[in-house]
This record gives structure tokens, C-alpha cells and sequence, in this order.
DNA sequence: ATTTAATATGTAAATATTTGTATATGTAAA
DNA sequence: TTTACATATACAAATATTTACATATTAAAT
């Protein structure tokens, strides 16, 4: 590539911080959630992670800018960049895929 | 994690494998032609890298099932798995994408 | 002022990815 | 059966990511 677009390189940069189960399934639960909001500690109890883990895996999500922060207090509430049309687009696909992969694993009860 | 789903480590495959602008670049020139299917000559050629590099993008894309490839005697022809819900939106995502970009740039001029 | 709770960061070993260069394999053509 | 063409793979150095564990920071509660 003679000179990769800007552009490209940041979808990719995306792309690649979302690379990982555990902050996939970051993204659908914030999806999924009415709020759409979250404290470290609610997401780190519902996926049965460790805190540092789960500190580390939001802060490379939000440095590449799929989610926002938002602090209160000694809470810090992360939440999806939806405002941004590409990062909408790819949690869509996430949360529509876990969706049929659930209902998949209903059918076979 | 108590334990990973296995369609999520899937899902992350699939995203692990597209965070890399050379192959951001491969799935949207692969959209974006009529038959959807190219040679690697004609995809280094057209994206400016090296064969080797390129058969190396497209086969990580293959090991993790976003294109699949047919053998017509020395070619092979690449393209993508559109039959998988997931890598059809995911493709559509970057394509959509791409057209914003380009549009962005076309207006500054 | 301590203590507790919530979150973030440091460190280092293990592991994986990227990149360039060289070479191998298979097919077709002369 | 050589030669050229298309593609794939090997290798190693450089770089990046992951993971677990320890500790730091900040705010709230006692």
C-alpha cells in the first residue's frame, strides 16, 4: 500500500480493540442494557471477570474510541460511542449475531 | 469469565483477523466488485503491496472464514464469505463506511 | 483522620502478530 | 523439459498483546 488512508487506519484501529471475547461481550452487554450505561463494577460482576482485567479491557476500548466515560463520583460509567455510524454499525452486527447464536442454542434444548 | 461462549471466541476470530488495515482494504475491494471475486495478483496489484504479504492477509482471512477461495489452475480466486450473517454485516458495515469517507474527502476539495 | 469502596495503572513473563526477504510449489506455455 | 508465471510458505527480527498479580489513586463513609 503506497499510503494507507487515515481513515482505513482508524477502522482498523476499531477493529482490532474489539478483537478479544471478553470486550466483545463488553460491547453486546452495554448494547443490550435499557441505559445503554454501565458502571466497571456491573460489567466486571456479569461477565465474571477480575476488576484490573476488566479496567484494562474498557480503557482499550475507549482509546480507540468505541466507548465514552463518563465519571460520577468514584463511579465511572462507560457507555457505546453511537454517535460514531461505524461503531453503531459493528455493535448492531455484534448484538444481531448473539441473538441468533442464542436462539440457536434454544432450538437444540 | 466463567467460560467463553464459543460463537463469541468465534465472532472474535473473525473481527481479530480484519483488525489490520491491509485487510480492511481486501474485504472493502472485494465488496465492492461486481463479481466479488479476485485474483491475489490482482488484489496486490490493485492495493500496492507484496505478493507474499497479500497471500499471507488473505489466507488469515480464510483461516478465520471471512473469504473463501476457489483454484482455477494457477489462480485463486478470492472472495467473501457473504453466506454468514455476521461477515455479510460486518462487510457492509466497512463498505457504508468507506462511502462515507470518501465523500468527506471529496467535499474538502 | 482512618477505613472502605471503586477504579486505574505498573510490571514482567508468556504469547501472538507483523514484516521483509528468501524460497518452495504448482501450473501453463514455449 | 526448460522457462515463466501465480501463489504459498519458511524464517527470524521487531513489535504488540495478553495475563496475572501487585499497588496506586480517588472519593465516600465512618
Amino acid at each position: 500500500m503506497i499510503q494507507t488512508n487515515e481513515s482505513i487506519k482508524k477502522a482498523a484501529e476499531i477493529i482490532r480493540s474489539l478483537g478479544h471475547p471478553a470486550r466483545i461481550e463488553i460491547l453486546i452487554l452495554l448494547k443490550n442494557k435499557p441505559k445503554m450505561k454501565m458502571t466497571v463494577t456491573q460489567i466486571y460482576e456479569e461477565l465474571g471477570l477480575t476488576q484490573p482485567e476488566t479496567s484494562r479491557h474498557l480503557s482499550i476500548l475507549k482509546n480507540s474510541s468505541v466507548l465514552h466515560c463518563e465519571k460520577d463520583g468514584s463511579h465511572s460509567y462507560y457507555f457505546i460511542n453511537e454517535k460514531q455510524f461505524f461503531i453503531h454499525c459493528i455493535a448492531n452486527c455484534m448484538s444481531k449475531y448473539k441473538d441468533n447464536n442464542i436462539s440457536e442454542n434454544e432450538k437444540s434444548k
